[in-house]
DNA sequence: CGTGCTCCCGTTAGCGGGAGCACGGTGCACTAAT
C-alpha cells in the first residue's frame, strides 16, 4: 500500500512522458507544444490544446493517460472515432487497455470493458456524451478512479451543445461528479470565441493552453460569386471537370449533393453522393473507396469529415457557403494535408445565407421553461434522468432547457445533481434563460456575418481567415484570388492605412455590448467579437465622435 | 430566408403568373418488429 502512495504521489518527469511516448507509442520525437501539455496534465493542470490533425493531439491525452494512475475518461463524438482509437491504442501497447462503451458495443464486451474498469486494467475509456448522461453509467463510472477527462474534438461542445446534441453542454457537471480530474480539451479548429466556449462549458480552471498557427499556405483560397442559382451550379460543374483529384465538393442539402453526383458522373467522374440520409453500409464504403482513390470526388453535406485523414486531398470546393469559418476552415483543412498546392473554393450566392440563418432556429417556450426550473427548484438536488417524470418534456427538450437555466445562473449543479438558486424566482428564471437565448441567437448570426465578409472581401483572404483565427498577418499571402488580382504594393498600402491600437486580440469595453477582443480591421472600421452579441463592425468615425463608446479593457480611451 | 412545387385563375384551349405551402443538417441511444 506504502508503494502504491508513493507512486501516486509522485508526478511522472518530463524524462518519463518522452519514455512512454517513444517505447507505447513509438514517437522518437515529440512536437511543440506537445510535452508541455503533456506536463501540464501530470501536473494536475487543465489543458486546451488547438493543434492540426496529423500533430499528434492524441499523444497529448494518451502519454499522460499511461502515466498517471487511473483511468482516462475520453469523450468521442462519434462511435467510428471511438472504436478507431481503441485499436489505434492497443495495437500500440499490444494489451487491453482502451475500451469504449456504446450502444453499438455488444453486451459481453461491455461486461468485459466494466470489469476491465473496476480491476485497474482499463487505462481508456471511450464515451459520447449522451452515454455520459445515462444515470446507469455516470453511477457506475462516478466510483472509479479517474485520472483525466478527455475531451476530443472539443468544438463540438460549441458547434452542436446549443441544439443538436445538447448533452455536450452538460459535460460541466460529469466533470464535477467525477471530483474535476484534470481536463484536456483538444481540437483542430476552434476560432477565440470557441476556445472561450469550451473553457467556460467544460468548468476549465486557468487552463495550459496551447494553439498552432491555423495558416496553411499551401492552400489556395478563392471565391467566385455567382447571382443565379443556376449559373452557380453550371459553374461548380464546369469546375469540377478540370480539377484534379481526388478532391470534396460540400452542398448545403443531401438532395443537392445527389444532384452534383448524378450530373458528375454523367461527365465520367467517379464519385458518390455522402450524406447521413444514407445507409451505413454505404457510407463505409464511400469512405473505404476514397482512402482507396477509387472515388475521384465525394459530394457530401457537413456530415463527410470527422476523422478523415487523407494526406493527398487537392481541392474541397464548396457549392454554398457554411454557417462560420469555423466550419469552412475545419472543411478545407481536409485539402492539402500533404504539404502540396491545394485548392479551397467557394461559390458564394448571399441568397444561400438564408439557409444558415433558418438552421439558427429560435427560442424555447417559456412554459417549458417554467416548468423545468420548478421541477429542480421543487425536487432539488435532483438529476436529470430523474427530472423527467415531472416535467414530461422530450429528452433533448429538456436538456436544452436546463443548460440555458443553468447557464444564465438560475440552476446550480454539484456532485448530487441539480438544485434552484434559492433567490431566483419562476419570472427571473424565465426572463435569464430567454435572455442566454437570445444572445446565442446573436452570437451565431454574427458567425454567418463573418463568412459573409470573408466571402465579399476584396482584400486578402487569408488575412481575413486568420484574423478571425485570432493570428496577425502582414496583409498580403500571394495565394488567394484578391492577392493574384491586386499586387504587394496596394496591399500595403491598405495596410499602411490601417488604424492605429487596434491590434488583433486586444481586448475592448463597449459602452452597450460590454467586454470584447479586437479580431480585424480595416481602414474606416474595426471589427470586434463580444461576449455577449458576438461578431459587430464598429465605424471609427463613430468611436472618435463619441467618447467613451468604447475603450480598452483595463483602462484608457480606445 | 430562399427555393421549388402544386394549384388555381384568367382568358380563351395551351399557358403565364401569382399565391400558398413544405422543406432544408449534423448523431447518439433506444425500441419495436422481423
Amino acid at each position: 500500500m506504502a508503494n502504491v502512495d508513493q507512486q501516486t504521489s509522485e508526478q511522472p518527469t518530463a524524462k518519463q512522458l518522452r519514455d512512454i511516448a517513444e517505447h507505447s507509442f513509438g514517437m522518437e520525437t515529440l512536437r511543440e507544444g506537445q510535452l508541455e501539455a503533456m506536463e501540464a496534465a501530470v501536473g494536475g493542470r487543465d489543458v486546451l490544446a488547438v493543434m492540426p490533425t496529423g500533430h499528434g493531439k492524441s499523444a497529448v491525452y494518451q502519454v499522460p493517460g499511461m502515466a498517471m494512475p487511473g483511468t482516462a475518461v475520453v469523450v468521442s463524438p462519434l462511435l467510428a472515432l471511438q472504436r478507431d482509437q481503441v485499436e489505434a491504442i492497443n495495437a500500440d501497447l499490444q494489451a487491453e487497455r482502451a475500451f469504449a462503451i456504446n450502444s453499438q458495443v455488444r453486451a459481453t464486451a461491455e461486461r468485459a470493458a466494466w470489469e476491465a474498469l473496476e480491476n485497474g486494467e482499463a487505462k481508456f475509456i471511450f464515451l459520447a456524451p449522451e452515454q455520459l448522461a445515462r444515470e446507469e453509467t455516470m453511477a457506475r463510472l462516478a466510483k472509479q478512479d479517474i485520472s483525466l477527462f478527455v475531451v476530443d474534438e472539443a468544438h463540438c461542445i460549441s458547434s452542436w451543445g446549443h441544439d443538436f446534441r445538447p448533452d455536450y453542454l452538460t459535460l460541466t457537471a460529469v466533470v464535477k461528479r467525477l471530483g474535476h480530474p484534470p481536463v484536456i480539451a483538444l481540437t483542430a479548429t476552434a476560432s477565440p470565441q470557441t476556445r472561450n466556449e469550451i473553457v467556460d462549458r467544460l468548468g476549465m480552471r486557468d487552463p495550459h493552453t496551447f494553439v498552432h498557427s491555423f495558416d496553411r499556405p499551401n492552400l489556395n483560397l478563392r471565391v467566385q460569386r455567382h447571382h443565379e442559382e443556376r449559373g452557380k451550379q453550371d459553374a461548380v460543374l464546369d469546375q469540377l471537370a478540370e480539377l484534379r483529384g481526388p478532391g470534396l465538393l460540400y452542398a448545403a442539402t443531401r438532395k443537392d449533393t445527389e444532384f452534383y453526383a448524378a450530373e458528375l458522373a454523367e461527365r465520367g467522374l467517379r464519385t458518390d453522393a455522402y450524406h447521413a440520409g444514407r445507409k451505413a453500409s454505404e457510407r463505409k464504403a464511400i469512405h473505404e473507396r476514397f482512402h482507396a482513390n477509387e472515388v475521384d470526388v465525394v459530394v457530401a453535406t457537413t456530415a463527410f469529415g470527422m476523422g478523415i485523414d487523407k494526406p493527398d486531398v487537392r481541392f474541397v470546393v464548396h457549392a454554398d457557403i457554411t454557417d462560420s469559418l469555423d466550419s469552412y476552415y475545419q472543411e478545407i483543412g481536409r485539402a492539402g494535408r500533404d504539404g502540396e498546392p491545394a485548392r479551397a473554393v467557394l461559390h458564394y450566392r448571399s441568397e444561400d445565407l438564408g439557409m444558415q440563418q433558418f438552421f439558427v432556429g429560435g427560442t424555447p417556450a417559456e412554459e417549458d421553461l417554467a416548468a423545468v426550473f420548478e421541477a429542480v427548484r421543487d425536487h432539488s438536488p435532483i438529476r436529470a434522468a430523474g427530472l423527467r417524470e415531472h416535467t414530461g418534456l422530450t429528452p433533448r427538450k429538456q436538456t436544452r432547457v436546463l443548460n440555458l437555466l443553468e447557464h444564465s445562473g438560475s440552476i446550480a449543479v454539484n456532485r448530487r445533481g441539480y438544485r434552484a438558486v434559492s433567490s431566483v424566482s419562476t419570472e427571473e428564471a424565465v426572463e435569464k434563460a430567454l435572455a442566454e437565448s437570445e444572445s446565442r441567437r446573436l452570437i451565431d448570426k454574427s458567425r454567418i456575418e463573418m463568412a459573409r465578409g470573408y466571402a465579399e472581401t476584396d482584400t486578402c483572404r487569408r488575412d481575413w481567415l486568420l484574423n478571425y483565427f485570432g493570428e496577425e498577418t502582414d496583409g498580403y499571402c500571394g495565394n488567394c484570388d484578391n492577392c493574384e488580382e491586386g499586387s504587394k504594393a496596394e496591399a500595403e498600402a491598405h495596410e499602411a492605412a490601417m488604424p492605429e491600437g487596434y491590434e488583433i486580440q486586444r481586448p475592448v469595453m463597449h459602452r452597450e455590448w460590454g467586454h470584447g477582443i479586437v479580431m480585424g480591421t480595416q481602414p474606416d472600421r474595426i471589427t470586434v467579437l463580444f461576449d455577449s452579441v458576438g461578431y459587430r463592425d464598429l465605424a471609427l468615425k463613430a468611436i472618435e465622435e463619441d467618447e467613451g463608446l468604447l475603450t480598452y479593457d483595463g483602462g484608457g480611451a480606445a
